[in-house]
Order: structure tokens, then C-alpha cells, then sequence
RNA sequence: GUGAUUGUAGCUCAGCUGGUUAGAGCGCCGGUUUGUGGCACCGGAGGUCGCCGGUUCGAACCCGGUCUUUCACCCCA
């Protein structure tokens, strides 16, 4: 006999947590499609070729690899196992697990340019797949919700997006959150005034630890990654920058005023926030946070991020706006903005918060009960009659103690148990307990029924 | 990928400087109660102490490896 494990990083989902995915996903789907977004999936796997080279270098390293079926071995030679793991893998491997939804995306919206009305806003629930260390609020399969909007430059796309994320959050019942908003412009024209044109990624992920480890700390690395003393300097008064979103902007067109990109960038976030005021909104939960820096690469414009507050989970949103994606798949001038949803990790902060809904739980509303054969087939005479009138019903299907059956029914949180004995099978009725009251009354099935609805 | 950390019954955890048959609470099964669950009482089952190897007369405890958990870095949802 052997014990039975799970690999790394990933996890089983029981009903209870199912049921409350569920409800998650539930949400978020609904939102989508308010908006006008359409759903595709795409394989678990992809072509190595259509994944590497998209995330960066770490990124490459944490894609997970599917070896080549049969004899992995039949192309490779000597001097490829001299050549060490890197050199033999493309010969070894040619398909690889999805990393994220977007590059998938990308690479539909090429392959299906003829058949897509344009601008195409698809959504896509499905797992991702990481071959990274685990740890809380990190899996190496999770879900992502992504919502991209494709073929239009348009801010009020960015604009929508804040709209679903504030519609989820609410449906959540998530009060407590930021949403935060910048633009890698801006961050660009940022290192064009320090003197360090071109260096916006090394900025990005420097100045991206500024929460985490400090002012002091993010100068050193940025000395390290070769910015000069007095463009950081320079830097001085962004991370002081204080104040609403009026002020922060008011600042910035002085700070930026010879970079002639960081006031492009300004000018689209003063457009994100004009598409919201004309759409009647308002900026509840958004902030300007001029250092939020993303990551991944491909963000040319707009960047989002929401971290719910006071929890131990870091951000549950994230995304942005990229020009080109499609690219590098031979089809340009597609701009297109999109963001997603980490459920897992949404998942976690609603149980922190303990803000599941019970009515998230319900499963079945009444079991039929038995005390001997006689009453069981009187019970499956009934079952059908409340599944029809659209009741969730179960009948115990075995035998045993009436103790034993109230027991799987409180378990399994029935809120009504339908005894049927000889009396009923006798009077043509079925006794209705309430689990949860205790109350009992002898009814028809059609009062039954109506009781139940 | 780097550096730490964790693992004992289904669950949460005790277990002395290595020393007979490894414990508790909760849960589970049975009974008190053969037409009524939750509560109470009584009884019972369940662990080759993550796995492999080593040291020792003797290992849950010491050592090495491995897997797993959690954390920091890296990166990210």
C-alpha cells in the first residue's frame, strides 16, 4: 500500500470550498458578462515557442514542461547532454503548461483575427500553472479571471475595468480595499527627469519594494543598478508625493514637464478619471499611487493593482494596458488592456474576513427518511415529486437506523427531514421536521411542497 | 533558484537529558433510546511517530538524505 500524496503546490477542494468558489466565480462571471465580455478557454498546454521568451527570464524558468511522448531521448545526442539541461531542452520538450491567460490570448486573437469582430473583449476562467516555491497566497496551479478588452485604445475600457473590480468587490461584500492606479508612462518620464532614460524596468522593480523594505533600501539598489546619486536624488520628492488625486497630477505635469512621454502617461490617467466622471462615477477606492510598478513587461500604458486591506494575502487584482502584444505573433498595431482576478487568493482573504455567505453552502433542502423497506418505497414514490417542483431532495438510500439518517442530514446541513412511515404511508402524508427548529407537522405533499418552495 | 522552518490518531496538539505496551481534547463507531437528530452518560476502534538510511544494547527524540508545510529573498495572482 502506498500513502497518497498530492505534488507540490497543489491542492484538493472539498465541497464546502468548492461551493464557495463557486460563489466567487459565480460573481465575477456575472460581472464580466455585464459588461459585455465573452468567454473563451484555451488548452492547458501550449507550444514551448508560443510561452518562452514572455516573461522574462525568471518567468521562462518557472514555466512547467510536458516531456515529449515515447522516447524523449530519440533526438537528443552526446554533445547535447554535455551541452547540460537548458541546451537539451527544446529537444526534449516541445509543449509546456499555460503560465498566465494573456500570452494564450494573444496567440488565439492571431490565430482567429478573421473571425473576431474587433474591439474583442473576451473573459477566460481557467488554471495557471507556476513552477514556483510555494508558499501562503502561492500555489503552483491557481485560477485566473481574465478580462481583456483587444482592437481599441479607448480609456473608457480602463475605466470599465475599475467599474467591474468595484462591482465584484461590493458583490464580495469587501469594503476595505485600494485600487491601486498608475502609468508605465508615467514611470517612464519618471527616469527620463532622473537622467536614466530607458531604465524604467530596473526603476519599476526597485522602486516596487518601497512598501516592503523602504526608502533607504530602494536607493541602495537602485545605486546597485546603476542609477546615479542625483537621479535618485530627483526621485526625492515622487516618494514624499502626498495628497488626492488632483494635487498628485497638478505636481506631476511640473515634475514631467520636459518628458514628453510621463506627460502622455499623465494625460491618459486624467482621461481614465474624465471617462469615470462622465459615466457618472465617482473614484471611490481608487488612488494614484505614482511608485505601483508591475512586474510583467508587456504593460505599456495603464497599470492596476488591488490589494484588499488588513489582510495577511498581498494583491487579489492586477493588470494593465500593453500596445503590442500580438506582436510577436506577427500581428501588430493590436492595442488592448486587461486585468485579472486571483480567486485563490480572494478566496483566502474571504475566509480571513469571514465574509463567505451561508447561503453560498445550500445544498439539499430535504432528505426523505425510512424506518423499513415499506416506507422506503413509499419515499421513492415521493422523491421525484419534489425534484419536479424543484426541490433539492435526497432519499437516504440504505437501510438503516432513522438515528443514523437525522445524523447525515445534520451533517450534511438538510435543513428538512420527510419522514415516511406506516402512519404516513397510512394517511397519505409525509411528517416535515425542521432540523433547525425542531418542528414537525404532518403534511400532504403538495402542502409539503409548498412549504419546501 | 538561495537561506531557514515544519511533519506524532481523521483534526488540533502533548510526549522529560534517547529507556517497557506513544497520550489528551475534538471527531468516528457502538450502547443507554427498534417512530425522531443536536445534549448527557457509558463503552470501543484507530498511530511501523512523513519516508529511506545511519549511530546505539535501545530512537518519536541524535546524525545524513529525501518529500512535505510554512517563512524570507527572487518573482508574482
Amino acid at each position: 500500500m502506498q500513502k497518497p500524496s498530492l505534488p507540490k503546490g497543489t491542492r484538493d477542494f472539498s465541497p464546502v470550498q468548492m461551493a464557495r468558489r463557486n460563489y466567487i466565480f459565480g460573481v465575477i462571471k456575472e460581472t464580466f458578462e455585464l459588461f459585455g465580455y465573452q468567454q473563451i478557454e484555451t488548452p492547458s498546454m501550449e507550444n514551448l515557442s508560443t510561452l518562452t521568451g514572455k516573461y522574462g527570464e525568471e518567468g521562462d524558468q518557472l514555466l512547467f514542461k510536458i516531456l515529449n511522448s515515447g522516447d524523449f531521448l530519440k533526438k537528443t545526442t552526446a554533445d547535447d547532454f554535455a551541452a547540460g539541461a537548458k541546451a537539451m531542452l527544446s529537444k526534449i520538450a516541445e509543449k509546456g503548461l499555460r503560465y498566465d491567460l494573456t500570452v494564450p490570448f494573444a496567440r488565439f486573437v492571431v490565430m482567429n483575427r478573421n473571425d473576431l469582430q474587433f474591439p474583442f473583449k473576451r473573459y477566460q476562467i481557467q488554471p495557471v500553472w507556476r513552477a514556483d516555491r510555494p508558499q501562503k497566497g502561492r500555489y503552483r496551479e491557481f485560477y485566473q479571471c481574465d478580462a481583456d478588452v483587444v482592437g481599441t485604445e479607448s480609456l473608457s475600457c480602463e475605466a470599465e475595468i475599475i467599474l467591474m473590480i468595484r462591482r465584484v468587490f461590493k458583490r464580495l461584500g469587501l469594503l476595505d480595499y485600494s485600487i491601486k492606479l498608475n502609468n508605465r508612462k508615467i514611470l517612464t518620464g519618471i527616469a527620463e527627469v532622473m537622467g536614466a532614460e530607458g531604465m524604467e524596468g530596473p526603476l519599476c522593480v526597485a522602486i516596487d519594494k518601497l512598501d516592503k523594505i523602504g526608502w533607504s533600501k530602494v536607493q541602495e539598489e537602485l545605486l546597485q543598478r546603476g542609477f546615479d546619486d542625483g537621479g535618485i536624488q530627483k526621485l526625492q520628492p515622487i516618494i514624499d508625493l502626498k495628497g488626492n488625486i488632483p494635487e498628485k497630477i497638478e505636481f506631476l505635469k511640473e515634475f514631467l514637464k520636459q518628458s514628453e512621454i510621463g506627460l502622455k502617461g499623465l494625460n491618459e490617467l486624467e482621461g481614465v478619471i474624465d471617462t469615470l466622471k462622465q459615466m457618472g462615477e465617482n473614484l471611490d477606492f481608487v488612488e494614484f499611487d505614482v511608485v505601483l510598478a508591475r512586474g510583467l513587461s508587456y504593460y505599456t500604458g495603464a497599470i492596476f493593482e488591488v490589494k484588499v486591506n488588513n489582510v495577511s494575502i498581498g494583491s487579489v487584482s492586477g493588470g494593465g494596458r500593453y500596445d503590442n502584444l500580438t506582436g510577436v505573433f506577427g500581428m501588430d498595431d493590436i492595442p488592448g488592456v486587461g486585468f485579472s482576478f486571483g480567486v485563490d487568493r480572494l478566496y483566502d482573504v474571504l475566509e480571513e474576513l469571514d465574509l463567505f455567505p451561508e447561503a453560498a453552502l445550500e445544498g439539499t433542502k430535504v432528505l426523505l427518511v425510512h424506518f423499513d423497506k415499506k416506507g422506503y418505497e413509499y419515499g421513492l414514490g415521493l422523491i421525484t415529486k419534489f425534484r419536479e417542483n424543484g426541490i433539492r431532495a435526497e432519499i437516504y438510500p440504505d437501510s438503516v437506523k432513522i438515528k443514523k439518517q437525522f445524523d447525515y442530514a445534520t451533517k450534511k446541513q438538510i435543513p428538512f427531514v420527510a419522514i415516511c412511515g406506516d402512519n404516513e404511508i397510512v394517511s397519505k402524508t409525509i411528517a416535515l421536521k425542521n432540523l433547525d427548529s425542531g418542528e414537525q407537522s404532518s403534511l400532504t405533499l403538495a402542502e409539503a411542497i409548498d412549504r419546501l418552495n
